[in-house]
DNA sequence: GTTAGTTATAGGTTATTATCTATGGGTTGA
DNA sequence: TCAACCCATAGATAATAACCTATAACTAAC
């Protein structure tokens, strides 16, 4: 049996001929002539090399051959509809993966999106990766995620963005420093102390050093440490003053205490970037919309900036072709 | 997803490349291009309208729709593989239908043969039709059954026959008759009593009547019987002599004795017959050549004329177109 | 930076498929 | 016997599939 050049078609053909028990019946019913249907049969018994219907009186007669082949096509058929259901699925972002890949700092705020998230989409699979901003472009360069979260999104060509939170920096000091008590600090007085900064890749660290410049400040002195936590923990021990995202601190008195900084505003934003020049999965696409639908329901409304609204129209655009 | 003009090479090419891995590893295997392989899983992705398999970092990386339609591939090719090991029995004449058709008297020898037979292909299904001269002729016409046995074959354009089995008359009297217990009769003595016989069309009726007529003898009183046991219970308690296939005598005494006629020696010859203008079952080829090849081992040698060479000759001369 | 290996694309040829219309031949039932 | 069905076959055509070669473009490794 030769399956080759078999097409499904044929066998659509072929079923319908054993259901109906007739040629010219088939041959109304899927819109053919009836030689069309004649020579179908005809060409699917020579692949077989074994008739599959005979005339016998008058009428159709199906063979030993040709109902095991009935039988065959019907669990194939059924194979296909599953992965028609599959694919439905998939398409309609219900299932598939849609990961992403984010800085250090978005951890603490975008589970609070992917949360909901998967309880609307169970089947949706949401692999997390986090890392710093170096880690994450090149994760990003690569192309090895659906979706990438950055302050200060890469400006590369194949690349869109767009903001949906705002990310405010915060100054923290021991509670026994200085100027925890004092109501307003000006830049120029912080920078006298002691630092505790992220390592010089970091969106925090970058913002931070560029308005420093701006103002034509230098630190007299700072130490690296390598993660938000380890800052916190350092701050709240007196090691000296900590700049973090709004976002990574925790609510209520935890051994430091945020400044009022009267002459600075440090802020960034976070974006959802994607490649352009990929295709994009459809989880991808069903989560990005439901985080443009719901951004300010699971997000400190404070904060949102819902830019996603442009991103979506051109994936939407991207989607016909 | 449009299955129409899926051919089940397409899904085998697109099997491999997921296996191997890469394209081009599969155009060597299943020796093609590599721009062939290309366009073929481009052209099963348009099908699916989906992605099946995208370059990643100089990989081919199975998307989730690739992967699931590999599992549906598999499920898919595995039934055709289980069809293709039926069609292989089928073909074989190890599965599928012999239905035999046969004249009333055959019925006490043919079991003699498909019993060893049916032993030896136990998924061969044997339907017989049992019926006199004339309902086999009927079915015949019509191509009912694979397989026909007459005495007396039909000589119809497209029919094969060939001899196996001669079947002697025998004259019976009742043991009380006047001649039982003669050395030797004739024919012209016999005609004068009553004599019991079957319906006009029967095989043995006609060739006993023909040779009546040959010899210009005349029945003087005649009896129709329906069935060869009920001549043989109407001999037993006297009422007139029979005629009978010696296969349809049981051995040893029955109330009966066979006469030995020294001017006459009637016989016929029982056939198989096939028509030639129909698909000949598998199953069908495959018992005659049983029976060539067994005739002598599973019936009485001294009545069996083994002439189905010629017929499976010409059988496997047809299997050809 | 050259080579070797990968995939993608363009352009072309040939074989096959998927259709059709027209027609012939056989059955059935009015 | 004739109309109304059925199926099979012939002959024709347009679309498409299935391939090819040549070539481009990319990446990894030497």
């Amino acid at each position: 049996m030769d399956l080759r050049h078999i097409s499904f078609r044929l066998l659509e053909v072929f079923m319908s001929v054993v259901k109906t028990g007739s040629i010219s019946e088939t041959a109304r019913r899927l819109h053919l002539t009836q030689p069309t249907v004649s020579l179908q049969i005809k060409r699917l018994q020579e692949a077989v090399d074994e008739p599959l219907v005979i005339m016998q009186q008058q009428k159709l007669h199906v063979t030993e051959a040709g109902h095991e082949l009935f039988r065959t096509c019907q669990r194939v058929f059924g194979h296909f509809d599953d992965y028609n259901d599959f694919l439905a699925e998939l398409k309609g972002g219900e299932r598939g993966r849609c990961k992403i890949a984010m800085v250090n700092t978005a951890q603490y705020i975008l589970p609070k999106l992917l949360g909901p998230y998967s309880n609307l989409h169970p089947h949706v699979e949401l692999p997390l990766e986090i890392g710093n901003r170096a880690e994450v472009l090149a994760r990003f360069e690569r192309g090895e995620d659906d979706i990438y979260v950055f302050s200060h999104p890469p400006s590369l060509e194949h690349a869109k963005a767009a903001r949906f939170l705002k990310n405010p920096l915060e100054f923290i000091v021991p509670t026994d420093h200085p100027l925890a008590n004092q109501q307003h600090v000006t830049l120029s007085e912080l920078v006298k102390y002691r630092f505790l900064l992220r390592e010089p890749g970091s969106a925090t660290r970058m913002l931070f050093e560029s308005e420093l410049q701006r103002r034509g400040l230098v630190l007299s002195n700072s130490v690296q440490m390598a993660s938000n936590e380890a800052i916190r923990v350092a701050v709240s021990s007196g090691m000296g003053i900590g700049v973090l995202s709004r976002h990574v601190l925790p609510i209520g008195d935890h051994g430091f205490k945020v400044l009022t900084v009267s002459d600075a505003s440090l802020a960034s934003h976070w974006y959802f970037v994607i490649r352009t020049d990929r295709h994009i999965a459809h989880a991808a696409r069903s989560f990005l919309t439901f985080a443009q639908d719901h951004l300010e329901q699971y997000l400190d409304g404070r904060w949102v900036r819902n830019e996603l609204h442009g991103l979506n129209l051109s994936l939407a655009d991207q989607q016909i072709c």
